[in-house]
RNA sequence: GCCCUGGUGGUGAAAUUGGUAGACACGCAGGACUUAAAAUCCUGUUUGCAGCAAUGCAAGUGCCGGUUCAAGUCCGGCCCGGGGCACCA
């Protein structure tokens, strides 16, 4: 009995206790500071940064530590190979979640957004992360957006210098214009403004700042939003579901505000040259690449039969020039400006119905949609070559902001100029002969043109330059390079954003001088709109007796330079000292999820650029390499309740009856088996819930959904850690799969990996035995398998393939208990390698074996190939590519002796029948294959 | 609709360069230890057919076709899931 139970506290001692473990060297660590990262150093420096999360009032889930755990274990691992690592933590805490909150709570958001922030980091800190907390940075923070607007003014005091490719000061054009005009400087926002020296003399301020205004790289101008007059508010597309409101329910339409924007597509060319220095994956150039959507063409002046109050005919963009004489209609957005002076009194009342039908639908819809729709202007437009009168129509799915807004269609060469050809009956020409068999449109440039005038007779490929020259000689057009990606919305009218350093006297728009920055965020009574569809800033009358902006920055204002500010934090006089961005330099590794290809990720990429044009930091890239983490989803389970009752049928019986679906919460069931006493006191609703049953079990409906709090899908990490410690969880995580794979959630498989843990602590510490490593000699076998090990490792972490680094330890340890290995002189490298996968059970053991300092900077093992090396190799050897034997080659051998000893060898003349080999192909270290 | 991406056993997945498909785990089944349970360990586990068995044969990486001595991997076409599409972050 006595035995029995010492024996039992010895065990005790012995076993895997990480609940005493890893809280202790958390503490430890925290305490010692040792995530404290210096600006200064002899190492050479490596910066990991992960994309900040916003702080939903959802906390952390599942999904989120997912690339953390990857960014930790590859700055722990860069720090193991002597770096001086920069791996940061921030919150992008400005949103509309918060303010939503507000508007429905009235708690204030810097209220939320503070609690939100200390659970995340609370979250964080039990998972064992090495961030360097006391470069913490909150984007709400005034110390922070202090900076934020900085970059704003310095980019409204600025424009972009076509001619030297990059940004300046407006000064530099200010001077321009008084010597020579804007002769030099094409207007971005109006190429058709010219001036002289004199003339900008004689304008007045307000003409001059208007100028300058369309010069400028972040610039006020108008633009249409989603409108929701029951709400009094300006709604996002996804607040927009089928032209209503997601909220409420109540009718959406456009309307023009003024906005400001930054002027992003005078980046376009540098944004794409960009692209080739960066490592980022092919997608995500590519996403990029069509996002700014370069193409070449030509704009093409129509003009219009018989209407000539107009300033001038109907300006197309095109990128087949080629087709005009295939041209069979015209179309125009129906926010064309040209659409007044085109409809003719006959087609009034039908355009204006379609204006309206339009007017309620999101840009995503339109071109979402199948169906075809459209209205005939009852206007005529003149084919320059030939003066043939096309009807000109108005469709949705022209977009006003790309291009010219009015496309010339060309139904033979193009599939949804042709559906829309045939759906009003309008005439095709085919000028493209048998290309085009009548059914599908054939959008080749191969094809010899046929009835196109003086075009006839040319391949379409050659006939593009013919053509625009044609039209440059005719001063009908120029030929003109085209972009997709429009000028960035750069407002929001609402309250939790950095305001606008910006107040507007007698129209014109005045920055505030730097020693009035920050311009706090005012506390408001409400959060309630303004009127006409402005910002909550605008209900207080402190505020614009002021005459401040009342609209606010968008959220990807503050996480556009964000990385440069975790450089130098503290810093109150700039936004990063020179020389520690120097210092920095680019992120080495950024990790985040594929959903910012296009927003997040142009934008600092852009912003950067500008900081580098004006000199404040030394490289024009933020990222140098960006790895994508996949995105976790969650299981959803569902019960069914039959219409009207309080009776949930099983999912397999649901089809006998009418039921609703409904989310229940993950945690209420195994597998797909509902704990039925559970739901029913998960809520009230529920209490006296029945059940239709299968098999005396009641089985849930499963689908795979964002995770997502509403959803009941979340999994919370902290009760996985508090289950099976952060050691087990951050492995698992990586164990799930590639890291850049989206994958739903499933706890199940965590034990595997919790076993692997004690399995490697039993290797140093037996509940029976006691301590079991010892100072003993390794043999050549134990050495082989460490090596292998530490080359799998590495190889692995290196190319952040962490699900096979875990594998590949799983199977170290399974090697070394099969050889019963205990020797310090193995473990401790193995050990060391663990470190920035299970940092806590590391460091535990690396103490326990009595060695100086911290595993977190132990020397990293070095691979020795001679130890892993083998003279001869059994080959699979394959016969016209079917395996059908082995053989033993030495692993010097040449393609000559492998030829020899193949058909020496009767195994294999067995399988060649009486055949000749044709040939031998002696893959090296990988197989034998004999053709016959 | 457009752009990107994924699809491999009962499950998560591996296969780094076109070269033995299913490593490593989970689950399941059987066994050892135990009064029992937990923990731990061992064996088996793609499918079909044959065999007492060792094993052998055949098929097999969403579907259809192609290139190649050889295809999960390359090419063409299709189906399905996920992400993005400019005011969610």
């Amino acid at each position: 009995m006595s035995d029995n139970f010492s024996t039992t506290e010895q065990s005790g001692q012995n076993e895997y206790r990480f609940r005493e473990i890893e809280p202790k060297w958390r503490e430890h660590w925290k305490q010692s500071n040792v995530y404290r990262v210096s600006n200064k150093s002899n190492k050479p420096k490596f910066y990991v940064l992960d994309m900040f999360p916003y702080p939903s009032g959802a906390g952390l889930h599942v999904g989120h530590p997912l690339g953390y755990i990857a960014s930790d274990i590859y700055s722990r691992y860069k720090r193991l190979k002597g770096f001086n690592v920069l791996h940061p933590m921030g919150f992008d805490s400005f949103g509309l979640p918060a303010e939503q909150y507000a508007l429905d709570t009235g708690q204030h958001p810097a209220d939320t957004t503070r609690n939100n922030i200390s659970t995340f980091k609370m979250q964080l800190d039990n998972i064992g992360f090495s961030y360097d907390w006391s470069r913490e940075i909150r984007t709400s923070d005034p110390s922070y957006y202090k900076w934020t607007q900085w970059i704003f003014l310095e980019l409204f005091d600025s424009f972009y210098n076509r001619n030297t490719r990059k940004a300046e000061k407006i000064g530099v054009l200010i001077s321009a214009f008084e010597k020579e005009g804007n002769q030099s400087f094409v207007c971005p926002g109006d190429d058709t403004l010219r001036f002289t020296a004199d003339e900008w003399e004689n304008f007045d301020e307000g003409r001059r700042q208007d100028i300058l205004m369309n010069y400028r790289l972040s610039f006020c101008g108008y633009g249409e939003v989603n409108w929701c007059e029951a709400l009094g508010t300006v709604l996002a597309n996804d607040e927009v579901v089928n032209g209503v409101s997601e909220r409420g329910g109540f009718p959406v339409v456009k309307k023009k505000l003024r906005q400001w924007y930054l002027r992003i597509t005078e980046y376009a060319d540098r944004l794409l040259e960009g692209l080739s220095t960066v490592d980022f994956s092919d997608a995500m150039k590519e996403m990029q690449t069509n996002w700014i959507g370069k193409s070449s063409g030509a704009e093409i002046v129509f003009e219009l039969d018989g209407i000539d109050n107009a300033a001038e005919g109907l300006r197309v963009y095109t990128t087949r020039p080629d087709t005009i004489f295939g041209v069979d209609f015209m179309v125009i957005a129906p926010e064309h400006p040209l659409v007044d002076l085109l409809k003719t009194d006959q087609q009034q009342g039908a355009v204006d119905e379609y204006i309206t039908y339009v007017k309620s639908r999101s840009e995503r819809e339109r071109m979402a949609e199948k169906k075809i729709t459209g209205v005939f202007t009852g206007a005529y437009a003149l084919n320059p070559f030939n003066q043939e009168k096309i009807p000109v129509w108005i469709s949705e799915y022209v977009l006003a902001g790309y291009g010219t807004g009015a496309i010339m269609a060309v139904p033979c060469g193009d599939e949804r100029d042709l559906r829309f050809a045939r759906h009003f009956d309008i005439p095709v020409t085919n000028i493209i002969g048998d290309y085009f068999n009548g059914e599908e449109a054939n959008a080749t440039k191969d094809a010899i043109l046929q009835h196109s005038g003086f075009l006839t007779g040319l391949v379409m490929r050659d006939a593009i330059d013919v053509v625009i020259n044609a039209i440059e000689e005719k001063g009908i057009g120029i030929r003109r390079t085209n972009y997709k990606m429009r000028d960035a919305a750069f407002s929001r009218q609402r309250y939790w954003g950095e305001p606008f350093p910006i107040s507007w006297i007698d129209a014109v728009a005045v920055p505030l001088s730097q020693q009035e920055l920050p311009l706090e965020l005012p506390v408001v009574e409400s959060y309630r709109p303004g009127p006409n569809g402005e910002g909550p800033l605008a209900n207080l009358p402190e505020w614009t007796s002021r005459h401040l902006e009342t609209n606010t920055m968008p959220g990807y204002a503050g996480s556009s330079w964000y990385f440069l500010r975790y450089m130098d934090p503290f810093n109150e006089t700039s936004f990063c000292e020179r020389s520690i961005s120097d210092y920095w330099n680019q992120v080495d590794v950024y990790i985040g999820g594929t959903e910012h290809a296009v927003g997040h990720l142009l934008y600092s990429r852009m912003w950067t650029k500008i900081l580098f044009d004006l000199g404040y930091i030394g490289f024009d890239e933020p990222f140098k390499k960006l790895v994508n983490q996949g995105m976790i989803q969650g299981s959803s389970r569902f019960v069914y309740r039959i219409k009207g009752t309080n009776q949930f049928v099983s999912a397999g019986l649901k089809n006998n009856y009418d039921t609703d679906q409904i989310h229940v919460d993950v945690n209420l069931v195994d597998g797909v088996e509902l704990d039925m006493d559970a739901f029913r006191k998960w809520r009230p609703e529920y209490a006296d819930a029945g059940f239709i049953l299968e098999d005396e079990k009641y089985l849930c409906g499963i689908e795979v959904e964002k995770m997502s709090k509403s959803k009941f899908n979340t999994v919370n990490p902290d009760q996985l850690v508090a289950r099976y410690g952060a050691d087990t969880f951050r492995m698992y995580e990586m164990f799930l799969g590639p890291v850049e794979m989206s994958k739903p959630w499933d706890t199940k498989g965590i034990e595997g990996v919790h076993r692997f843990l004690k399995k490697f602590w039993r290797l140093f510490y037996d509940e029976v035995r006691g301590q079991v490593w010892n100072n003993d000699k390794a043999t050549a076998a134990e050495l082989k398998v460490l090596h292998q090990t530490i080359r799998r490792i590495e190889n692995d972490t290196e190319r952040f393939s962490f699900n096979t680094a875990v594998s590949g330890f799983m199977i170290a340890v399974n090697e070394l208990a099969d050889l019963d290995c205990h020797k310090k002189e193995i473990l401790e490298k193995i050990l060391v390698l663990l470190v920035p996968y299970a940092p806590h059970i590391a460091e535990e053991l690396w103490q326990k074996l009595g060695n100086a300092g911290s595993a977190l900077d132990a020397p990293y093992p070095v691979f020795e190939p001679s130890l892993v090396a083998e003279s001869t190799k059994e080959y699979p050897v394959s016969v016209n590519g079917k395996l059908r034997t082995t053989m033993v080659v030495s692993l010097d051998a040449t393609q000559a002796m492998v030829d020899e000893m193949v058909l020496a060898n009767e195994v294999v003349q067995k399988w060649l029948d009486g055949n000749t080999p044709k040939k031998i192909i002696f893959v090296k270290n990988k197989m034998i294959n004999v053709v016959i």
